[in-house]
Formats: structure tokens, sequence, C-alpha cells
DNA sequence: ATCGTGGCTGAAACCCGTTACATCGCAGGC
DNA sequence: GCCTGCGATGTAACGGGTTTCAGCCACGAT
């Protein structure tokens, strides 16, 4: 591998003069310019990035760590990342934490020295250990994550406003005894959705103790949701998953076990994956824009890193939208079962 | 931000000792080890990845090259590579080339300096000019591209096999007119599966000019070949799309122009993304291990890391075994309505 | 007492670019 | 003819680590 020094040999000039030339610093002969050029496509160089990076004190590297890389989550938000990253010469370094903390302050700290800017999506897990570690080292959005303590701008999607929509459409669409599926306890998302659920529901039909039912996010989950409520002896009309994933294990189960959605029992999800559209009944869900999320982030790291000072007040909260299909058709009287249960 | 020296500085030590004591060389007293370790603690000292990486002439870092970020493929892929790649501590550096012979050039080289290796899944264009980027400069993988002028290992699915059980399969079912829809010209994989169609159905059903209609890997392409078969003139019992994306489709058209799915053509698909198991009827497909393939390539790289010299004889191809659903379902002679068309 | 041995330690070179600063030559102004 | 100023070029420092090599010291052996 050859190096500037071989180019600024092999051309008969100084290493400065090279790297001159090679930048497109005005400050050089054309006659000059040809010479090192030649030299260099003859040594095929290719300048090392990372010792460029060293004095540039710039590596035109975006870290990016995620609790995991799995899934249409994933890769949509990768995308809209990538979307913004790329038109601006920049790489992606990927990092993800599988859900530890300590793996978290690690994968952060190997970015040291690599990137010029970090998205950081923090695990659900305690983020006191985080601050020290973010703390103004590089330019940091975070996503999918708001914390008051990390004075930091923040990218995240409306889980609350998102699931209250939700409900008051299952609640105006009829339904009267909505159950909820939520995510896992310590989930931020989750517990946000729930909270939505919960104030929809007391506000729009009067109830304050909504039944709830633990999930995970998977389609077991949803699956064994769906197969307490059809055991149980609690009754039911309308079910609304924390997520599409466990909304569609949880009309499989019912279909299973001889429901039909929405006739005997309306389902509904969120996050408006690709696989809402393809089900039958097709799923009523809200629509969440995850490649505008990393979209969105990268733009705003892209001001940090052009010099502007964010903070949290310029956070951006993306409000998802209510898509009505066939699982919760609405409730004809004269057709419906009544409450099963 | 605090450098080596300040550590060494703050212990009262030489840098070269602190270097020491901070990665664990055995000719360190336990007493400087505790001073350095100390100081390293209270300045936050985290050491600078990118001038690390220059002296010791490693990264820690796999560049991975693909034609888009984008999907079930490439989130699967990425999933299977990082799997093994965490374990070795290695960083994943992500790229795309939006499918530009230029752009790809370009990517590779801006890799160096920054990675040890390169996992790289080349565009359907001409790859002359990657020779010449991909000259032994970092080890590198292909992902499902092979080459004999590149004499490199790769990780391929094979396309044919797949496609010839598939076609083999529909023929054993009873199915006589089959119809294969194909990928774009230029692809790799399309061809592949185009030539194993072609293949099963003149040495098991000994047609020589089988129906073949263009296809573009989308979900739009598939209504669009359905809506032309329907529409066409000429017989088909029974569509094999070169992709399940294109089958969901031409199923969710076939079904919005009345014909039901297997009982008046049957369709099956190539790839088995999670979507397949989840419509109505269940698609049967080829199943792809893509996370294998990526898992599968990156120990190959680590291979070739630890310093073995693999070239195209180690490669590795995985056969996709096929997945019997619902979308073929045994043709029934008595219930059949006999070839449409 | 002397010499050799071996283990720690530190100074300095090195990795590969970029850039501040010094130098040089040349043209123009007086 | 001499000085000034400017633009092109070269030298060397620098960025932040790692590593070689030499020096130092203490210890044991002769």
């Amino acid at each position: 591998m050859s190096t500037i020094r071989d180019v600024a040999r092999a051309a008969g000039v100084s290493v400065a003069s090279a790297s001159r030339a090679l930048n497109g610093h005005s400050n050089v002969t054309p006659a000059m310019r040809e010479r090192v050029q030649r030299a260099a496509q003859e040594l095929r160089y290719v300048p090392h990035s990372g010792a460029r990076s060293l004095t540039r004190r710039k590596t035109d590297t975006i870290g990016v760590i995620l609790p995991d890389l799995f899934g249409e989550f994933f890769s949509e938000l990768v995308r809209g990342i990538d979307l913004i990253a790329h038109r601006s010469g920049l790489h992606l370094l990927l990092s993800n934490m599988r859900g530890s903390a300590y793996e978290t302050a690690s994968a952060v700290q190997a970015m040291r020295g690599r990137i010029d800017g970090l998205l950081f999506m923090p695990p659900n897990a305690n983020i006191e250990e985080l601050k020290t570690c973010l703390d103004g080292v590089t330019p940091t959005v975070l996503l999918n994550y708001q914390d008051p303590a990390l004075n930091l701008p923040c990218v995240t999607i409306d889980n609350y406003a998102g699931a209250y929509a939700m409900t008051r459409h299952l609640v105006e669409q009829g339904y009267q005894k909505i159950v909820h599926i939520c995510g896992p306890a310590h989930n931020f998302d989750a517990r946000e959705r729930l909270r939505g659920f919960r104030d929809a529901l007391r506000e729009h039909a009067g109830q304050r103790n909504p039944m709830i039912l633990p999930g995970d996010f998977t389609e077991e989950g949803g699956k064994h949701a769906a197969d307490m409520l059809v055991s149980g002896k609690t009754g039911f009309d309308a079910v609304f998953a924390a997520n599409d994933v466990m909304a569609v294990g949880c009309i499989a189960e019912l279909e299973a076990r001889g429901l039909r959605v929405p006739h005997d029992a309306a389902v509904s999800g969120f996050d408006d994956i690709p696989l809402a559209r393809h089900i039958t009944p097709q799923l009523t869900t809200m629509q969440v824009h995850i490649d505008r999320l990393g979209s969105t982030a990268m733009l705003l790291l892209l001001r940090m890193l052009g010099g502007e000072e964010l903070d949290a007040s310029q956070s951006n909260v993306s409000v998802p939208s209510l898509i009505v299909r066939g699982s919760t058709g609405r409730r004809d009287a004269a057709k419906a079962p009544g409450i099963i249960g």
C-alpha cells in the first residue's frame, strides 16, 4: 500500500505539495498538480482515512447505537439515517448493545476517535450510567427516548397521542370492552402507549380499570394474550395491542380458536409494519414513519456538526396517524353477537 | 478530551508505561498499573481508537458494502453478520452504493484505513471496475456473487437448485401450465432462478418453451404480472414468482380479479420472508437463511483476518429448502376447474 | 567485589496524513 | 538597482497512540 510519501517521492516533490495537490488547494501550479496526480494514479494511491482523520479531527463517520439490529424497525431506521448521511458523504458505524447497560457504555466509549457524531437509541435499562459517558463528548441525538437530565435533542414518536387516538377510535366504533396487550414493563414506548390507552378510556368511555394483559412485543406474546382472553372469563369485544407484531399473533390465535375478527372482536395494533396490510383482515393500526424518525435525527445531528448548539428544546416529536382497516370494522349492531365472555 | 499523555503526566510516569499499564502488558509492576489506572479513571480517559488503529494497523472494524440498505434481506443479513462480528469485538461500517458502479468504487476506496476486512455484495452492474479496486488490498468475502476472475471466497445461495426444486414440486403436484415471473434481467439471483426453472421444466415436464413474465422483485411487479396473466389468452394453472414479494403481489391481484389460490391457480415464491407465513393462503416458498448467509461470510472473513489465505475454492453455497404451504395445495382433480385461459 | 542477568522504565521513533511556518524566487514599484 | 510583496514550495511539527531499544537498578552467582 503506497503512502503519500511514496507519491511525493515518485513525483519528485515534497509531501506537503503532494497533499496540497491532491486535496485541491489553490496554491499549487497546474504543472505540479498534474505531476502529483499522475504519480498517485500510477501508484494506485488511496489516502489512509484513519491517518487523515487524526489530523483533520474529523472522521466523516456517524455512530449509530441501537438496542438490537433486528427486524423492520431497524432496517427502516437505518434507511432513513443513511438517506441523509449518504447525501453528506458520511459513513455509518453500527453498534448494538444487546440490552446490556455495560455493553452500552463500552459501545459508546469504543466510538471515541471513530465518529463525528452519534445517533443513540438507549436501552430501556437504567440511564444513569449513560450520563457519564455521554457528557458532551460528541454531538449526540437521542432516538426514541427523552430524558430531561440529558439535555440532548431527541427524536421521538408520540406514543401517548397515538395510543390515545387508537383507543378513542375503538370507543367511537362502539366497542365497549376494550383490552390492551402491553409491551415489556420497562419499555419506554410500551409505558407511553399504556398511558395513552388508560387516559383515553377514562376520558371517552369513563372506564377507570380497564383490562390490561402483559405482553412482550412478540408474536408469541400476542398469541399468549389471545389465549388468556379466550380461556378467561372476562368479556371483551376489542383488543388494542401495543404493537403490530402482537396484534398479528393475537388475530392468528383468535381465529385458531374459532373467533372471527372483527365480527367477534376487533383487533388493532401500532407501528403499521408492512405485514399489517397483508394479513386478513387487514390491520387497523397507528402509522409511524420510522424512516423519517431516522432522517429527522440525522438532520438534527448534521446541524450540530455544523456548529449549532442544540439541546432538548430542539427535540422533534412525530405524531403517528390512524390507519383504519378491516380489523376494527364498524361494529354492526344487527350482526354483532354481543360481547364475548 | 484527555490523552494518554495527560494520564501519564497525572500519574507521574512516561507515556510508554501508561500505555503498557492500560493495555495489560505483563512487564509492569502492580503499583505502576494501579497508579496509571487511577489517573485514567480520574481523567475519564478513553483511548482514541483512530490513533490507536494507526499504529496497530488494525481497526477492529469490518466494512459492509451492500447495494442498498432496505428491507428484510438487509436487516437479516446484518443481523447474521453482527452476531459473529460482535462476538469478536468487531464493529460494522456500513455503506451502500445505490447500484452505481462509480459509487461502488468510491465506497470501496473510502474504506481504506477504516477497516480490517470487507464483506462485499456487488451490484449487478459490470464487475470490471471492481477488480482494480479490490485487488488484494484488504481481506474480502463476497456475498451472493461469484466470479472466477475475482479469486475471492464467496457465500452464495444456490438459486439454481432452489428454483429447480420449486419447479419440480409444482410439476409433481400436477400443475401443467406453470408460469415464471422473473426478476430484473441483470440480476444475478434472478437469472439463476430462471435457469433453474427452465431446466426443471424441461427435465420433468418436457417443456421447452415455458411462459416467462418480466418482473422486478417488487409487489407492484407481481401485481402487474398477474394482471397480464389474467387478461392474457395464455392458460396457466401455477405461478412461480422469483421472489416472495412478487408472489404476494401476484396473489393479491389474482384474488382481486376473482381467482382463488390455490384452487384456480397455485402461486409460489422464493426467500421465505416472514410475511409468507402470514398471508392467506400461506405461501409455498424456498427458505433461505439470510442471517446464516451473513454469519457464514463473517466467519470466513474472520479466518482470513486470522491469517489464513482463502480463495474462491473456500466458497460456501447454501441450498435453500422447500417449504410447502397452502398456496400450492395439491391440485385436486375432482375439484379443479381445469386450466384457466 | 565483580560481573551478568533479568525485569522495569523512559526517550524517541513510528504510523500517515495535514498544516504552520520558513524559504525561495520572481515580478513590480520606487 | 534595490526593496517589497506575493505566490509556490519545502521542512518539520503535530495529532494520539504503540513499540523498539537503551538505560537503569537490584539481585544472585562466582
